[in-house]
DNA sequence: AGACCATTCAAGTAGACGTTTGAATGGTCG
DNA sequence: CGACCATTCAAACGTCTACTTGAATGGTCT
């Protein structure tokens, strides 16, 4: 096998396809998705994801193969997580990549978040600038072990399984005060809820362009 | 189908999903490597990643069908090019993310590459900072049509299969001069035989980390 | 130690994918 | 028009993959 070999050269360019080919089946990509809020014990993700324990096991084994994930060991609980940033990245990389190129993709989206019409949107730097000010009011939809796992400095926590405890803390929000909410990222539905609400109250509320993981990863300030 | 419905979010995974899966084949990986450099026709990519151009064709189609290459028509000839800098945005994490977390990668890389440890390598800022000095001469070992469509300003073209010209440049090139040759990328063998043909010479000669996409990818200068 | 639980393994099925081969298409040029 | 050429299609092969089911492993807690 001289240097610069054709078999060789397959056999370097099957590796990083491996790679590739781990993030393209869509329930892996969900994990992916997930995982970049933070980590999860199978079960937990077998939830998200909507599938058997077995056969998310089996996905997240083969994340685990090809070294994007790492686990530990608690009780008798296995945590998978991210093992690196530049999953994350790689995995943003991708998702943008289907959203610019993949012409299939609107109407994905549409069907499983429906027409966002309605809702305003802000995007990050936007609230960097601001965040200064008194007048906006920043509201972490997510699971509360996400909002724990780090968020936007002074961001309220109103889990998306406790909507309803909107009302008590709009009580706390001056009716001036603009109101952004955000969650996961741009397909997660969590934050577009918060917004319809706010909004049928005649609040004035507007969604984060993106979530928790492209706000850490351009740079933004987090707070846990 | 409920906003927020199970299946239409698994739908939209598979989604991002066949975006990562059509990297996610070692052929098409090659494929996508060689259109970061420039167009090709089915025929010269056929060439270059050794095999039919029935095969070729099929993949490119494969790549074409989710939107990430584009075709052109000249005479009766097609030429595919890639659909936007995020293809290759994307491609490099995956690329960075095998490096960096497959740890088969680095055996296949040293099978296909060789040990490079002879290799003096320096990084594309160091290059940068030292481009307005005279004591450095580039060289660009890619071929001649890769140069054209773009080459670090002021670099000397040595074209991978006319190695044995480095000869004649050597006589323009002051022998206190440093010479640093870069190809096509990190996993391009072309600019690492220059350096050991011009180290053997006794040259200063050292090896550029990166390649022409990343190198225009961090915002470095080109000249066409 | 023994019961219990989360996780993993193993086997099996249906479907998708990469590659080859040979024929068909759709364009150019004499 | 007809010969020619690059490219694409279609069929077929073996291989791999996702998911299901049911059993096994390897921990923890009483």
């Amino acid at each position: 096998m001289a240097r610069g070999d054709r078999a060789s050269k397959d056999a370097l360019f099957d590796g990083f396809a491996t790679i590739a080919a781990a993030l393209g089946a869509g329930r892996r990509a969900e994990i992916v998705e997930v995982l970049s809020q933070g980590e999860r014990t199978v079960e937990e993700m077998a939830g998200e994801i909507g599938q058997s324990v077995a056969n998310t096991s089996h996905h997240l084994r083969a994340l685990a193969r090809v070294g994007l994930v790492a686990t530990r060991r608690e009780g008798n609980r296995v945590h998978y997580r991210m093992a690196s940033d530049r999953v994350t990245d790689a995995w943003l990389a991708i998702r943008a990549l289907a959203a610019e190129r993949l012409d299939t993709l609107d109407d994905l989206a549409e069907a499983y978040l429906g027409l966002r019409d309605d809702l305003d949107v802000v995007d990050s730097q936007d609230v960097q600038r601001r965040m200064a000010d008194r007048d906006i009011v920043i509201l972490d939809v997510r699971p509360s072990a996400e909002y724990r796992a780090g968020h936007i400095p002074g961001a309220l926590s109103v889990p998306p399984d406790e909507l309803h405890r909107l009302d008590q803390v709009l009580g706390q929000i001056s009716p001036d005060a603009e109101i952004i909410a955000y969650c996961r990222g741009p397909y997660c539905v969590y934050a577009d809820e918060a917004v319809r609400w706010l909004a049928s109250r005649g609040r004035m509320a507007r969604r984060l362009s993106e979530g928790m993981p492209e706000w850490r990863r351009a740079g933004g300030p987090v707070e846990v």
